[in-house]
DNA sequence: ATCCCATGTGTACGAGCGTACATAACGGGG
DNA sequence: CCCCGTTATGTACGCTCGTACACATGGGAT
């Protein structure tokens, strides 16, 4: 009971959100479902984050760290001496491959976006940084198509119960990067970053 | 008051859950909420779809025809003659351009399948949908990467704020067709359509 | 040592929710 | 015509929710 003076209540209780909505989802995040998870009271959930989207912010903050420590363990994606196209395959099947429950919760938080305006900024920062990674292998324009098709294969396998299959992924990336001129940067990439800044 | 013998009841239901979720999202989405905007008392709903997933099926299934109608009302998509790319990106910007509203709606909807197990079937019947007519220009291969790229797309637009770019969606579409052999149908395409029965 | 405010705690209220159920009307099959 | 199952209706219960607020506490600034 004396948990008096916790300085590291805000991170526990963003560390609880987390878990909760890989258990039970978005639609099972309250203040109070936090709470209890944080083993905390109610209204020091209310006190540290006044609405949900506050908290659902820094969540998704939290879990796109996540996914950024992923692709920093394989170095390989930044050499350019590799195969770009089987090493991302690779990297996502090794992430579509782990705890579903991790997965499905970076990607709903993800998802969330679409109806809950302050998170994204949030989700536009993590398609930034994915982008600007996979930029300095190619040119921006390409990175972002990157980006869109390896989204779009994670939808297509987590909402269809599709198996992820590598080597698909690596022939279509792999399509998509052996466009004339896109492997020294200066490829058909006419087209700004789009309001990427 | 007088409402009694309504034959058409269940789909007067379907469509006021289509306006709800379209105004509120599906956080918005209750029994009462749906009764209210069709005009019905609460136990109508109830009776028709016991559950509110039951309900999402069945809206997420009427939402997908009217993506459909879309698709169906440019033939140019199906003639072998005209530019598959520039095609689809036109569609794809005119879908996105119309009322964001509806948009979102089958959006969200859709990717309401990654946490409901009971949708997952209607997103991939969506899906292979699509995919099929894509299909009869490429190969099954080529046309899903089609569709993932083409939700990717989406995604990035929906998620991020950033507005939709016809001519990058063109030229990302025409890199995955311009790979060699996919305009005859016999293309690369050495795996199965994935489980797409 | 004292003060003050950021932080922590407990409780209550009103609203909305899914669910259950008793009852009423309708209309096709006997 | 009557009967009975499908459809429709109204109400109530128990639960969880966000929110508000009054009060406790402890440590850093003075």
């Amino acid at each position: 009971m004396p948990r008096r003076h916790d300085p590291e209540r805000r991170q526990r209780i963003i560390d609880a959100a987390i878990r909760v909505v890989g258990r039970k989802g978005i639609a099972g995040l309250s203040h109070r479902s936090v709470a209890a998870e944080a083993d905390v009271p109610l209204g020091s959930t209310t006190y540290h984050f006044t609405t949900l989207d506050d908290l659902m912010v820094a969540a998704l903050r939290q879990a796109n760290e996540g996914f950024a420590q992923v692709v920093a363990a394989h170095p390989a994606l930044s050499d350019p001496e590799a195969d770009l196209p089987a090493e991302l395959a690779r990297v996502l099947g090794e992430w579509l491959g782990g705890d579903r429950t991790g997965v499905e919760l970076e990607y709903e938080l993800y998802l969330a976006a679409l109806r809950r305006p302050a998170l994204r900024p949030v989700a536009a920062e993590w398609a930034e940084g994915v982008g600007a990674l996979l930029a300095a292998r190619t040119d921006p324009t390409t990175a972002r198509a990157l980006v869109a098709v390896l989204d779009g294969i994670c939808l297509q396998v987590l909402l269809t119960d599709t198996p992820y299959d590598e080597e698909y992924a690596r022939e279509v990336l792999t399509r998509l990067l052996s466009a004339p001129g896109t492997r020294d940067g200066r490829g058909p990439g006419s087209h700004p970053p789009a309001a990427a800044g």
